[in-house]
RNA sequence: GGGUCGAUAGCUCAGUCGGUAGAGCAACGGACUCUUAAUCCGUGGGUCACAGGUUCGAUCCCUGUUCGGCCUACCA
């Protein structure tokens, strides 16, 4: 195997050139170009951020103020001078602050704003007045010559510590005049286009830092910029999390690596253990393992991690993907509606700000999920059906499916397909099973679950047979998972629910790619580089 | 897997009805130093994805390859 030249991975070019002489003469002026660390002042309790120091009082009434006064002038007016005296020694009242973060913008004049990745705060260097450079040595030694020398030599995208007083400009921003300017990392290649993002998605996801950065440097986007995608991915999963464990739920960990690949209908991935000397699969659905814990006695249990299923990658697939699996004693599936709709509604408000989301063009309505019988759904979308057991699924997910655009549970799946439900007390032939689909995607899949250890077997013997006759995907017999099942189980229901989808629908995403921070693509090939190994 | 569109400067893109290429930004040099995406003046930068073919001549036409987008089929 040939270790590629550093030269190779980072590509050099006359834009890497210039910044690494940059760094050659800042290491000339403070040493290590690398340092360890940079204590921000505390001025608002704890550590200073960017962010948090715009939000002080006397900077957001400065700010509120100078807007004001902004309004009633004419345009190219400058503030009167007494207004931002008497603010300036406000904000100078502050104190000496300490800030830290990345430039935004190459350092034209004496201008520039640097970000914590989320807010922008201007930082002003005036060349007249003078201000210091510290050195990145052991004692942080003051250089007052060469404040001015080190602030030429900082690019686009570097990060900088600075510390000084806080002011308002002659335009009215809030801005930090600096004192001592510390040089703390430096970008060595060029930043994202600040108009245009990152063009290729490919970078887009494969680099995803990237993405991030030019997200945060982005002048104009339209949407949600990436990072506030995965803030809102954040917010959906910690209400989820909040809303299960205020209704009595435990979060549990069962196996990722399992001996068998089984409750739910996919092909695994396998790998193998050395030292056991046996084949393992990476879990395709925690399901039975949280049933086991049901029988062990957690009434209320819920999982919220990843699955694997070796299958296709398309727009709602990626190979690995985050399911939220949760189970609930003396439930059945009606229960477990009403309960999965609540808490929907509730974590959309949370995460999203109101329950009509908008995506694609489309109005999506969470306060409002409808409950429809599958053979109903079929004759209502595709009216000429001449609806058999058999061919029921064709016909819904032909004709069906795609057309469920609002919140949509649909009911009464044929018990053959759904091997771990309970039949219906009205019709045995009909399991008590449900899925929602909202914008034509499957989003959750629930039942009451089946917990007569006989039943069970049978069922898994009938799925034998039918891997036998040839599908791959048929569940396979957990032995173990029936011996659990003849220790009895409450009557109990259960629901995935598909995260990635949930976060598609809140941030207006086409593609499951853009809710999954790092989603699986094809290994990376440098073009150039396999030619010469051609051979 | 099938269809379809694409690959031109570091980035975003234009262009050549076939005569080896341009803009804006970025970089570099200088001027400016209370500016809000790009201040002003100047400079450098391209094997036009790769390999064949047609042609006096190909970045452009043809064929193939690689990589990618979109649509489509199967799985949540």
């Amino acid at each position: 195997m040939t270790i590629p030249e550093f030269e190779e991975i980072v590509e050099q070019n006359d834009q890497t050139e210039a910044r690494r002489e940059h760094l050659e003469k800042l290491r000339e002026l403070v040493g290590n170009v690398y340092p360890n660390k940079f204590v921000r002042s505390s001025i608002g309790g704890a550590e200073d951020t960017i962010s948090s120091v715009l939000k002080f009082a006397v900077v957001v009434a400065a700010g509120d103020e100078m807007a004001a006064v902004k309004a009633s002038l004419k345009e190219g007016e400058r503030p009167p001078a007494e207004v931002k005296d008497k603010l300036n020694e406000q904000l100078k009242a502050l104190g000496t602050v300490r800030i830290a973060g990345r430039l935004t913008t190459p350092p034209r004049g004496n201008f520039v704003h640097l970000t914590d990745g989320i807010a922008k705060l201007q930082v002003y260097c005036d060349k007249k007045g003078g201000f210091a450079l510290i050195k990145n040595d052991a004692e942080n030694t003051v250089d007052p010559e060469n404040g001015w020398t080190a602030w030429k030599l900082i690019d686009h995208g570097d990060f900088v510590g600075v510390e000084g007083y806080l002011f308002v400009t002659n335009t009215g921003e809030v801005s930090l005049h600096v004192e001592r300017l510390q040089f703390l990392a430096k970008a060595m290649v060029p930043m994202p286009d600040k108009m245009h993002g990152i063009a290729d998605p490919e970078i887009r996801q494969r680099q995803r830092y990237a993405d991030l950065i030019a997200s945060s440097l982005q002048v104009e986007t339209d949407g949600m910029t990436t990072r506030e995608v995965f803030e809102t991915r954040a917010k959906v999963i910690s209400s989820l999390r909040r809303y299960l464990e205020d209704h009595g739920y435990i979060e549990v960990e069962t196996p990722m690596l399992t001996p068998k690949a089984t409750g739910a209908a996919a092909k695994p991935f396998v790998t193998h253990h050395n030292a056991l000397d046996i084949d393992l699969y990476a879990r395709i659905a925690p399901e039975l393992y949280l049933k086991r814990l049901v029988v062990g006695g957690f009434e209320k249990v819920y999982e919220l991690n990843r699955n694997f299923r070796n299958e296709g990658i398309s727009y709602k697939h990626n190979p690995e993907f985050t399911m939220l699996e949760f189970y609930c004693a003396y439930m059945d599936v009606n229960g477990m509606m009403d309960f999965c709709e609540r808490m929907m509604r509730e974590s959309v408000q949370k995460a999203a700000g109101e329950l009509k989301v908008s995506y694609e063009g489309n109005e999506i309505d969470f306060g409002n999920f409808e409950r429809l019988a599958m053979r109903d759904a079929i004759l209502r979308y595709a009216p000429q059906a001449e609806i058999t057991d058999s061919n029921m699924v064709e016909w819904f997910d032909n004709h069906v499916e795609p057309n469920l655009t609002q919140p949509t549970f649909i009911i009464d799946y044929p018990k053959s397909i759904s091997p771990l439900s309970k039949a219906s007390p009205a019709n045995p032939q009909i399991a008590e099973r449900f899925e929602l689909f909202i914008n034509g995607m499957e989003v959750a899949n629930g039942f009451s679950e089946l917990n007569d250890p006989k039943e069970q077997y049978d069922r898994f013997v009938d799925q034998m047979a039918q891997r036998e006759g040839g599908d791959d995907e048929a569940m396979v017999l957990d032995e173990d998972y029936v011996r659990a099942l003849s220790y009895g189980m409450p009557p109990a229901a259960g629901i995935g629910i598909g995260i990635d989808r949930l976060v598609m629908l809140l941030t207006n995403k086409h593609s499951i790619r853009d809710v999954i921070l790092f989603p699986h693509l094809r290994p990376e090939r440098r073009a150039d580089k396999d030619e010469g190994e051609q051979e």
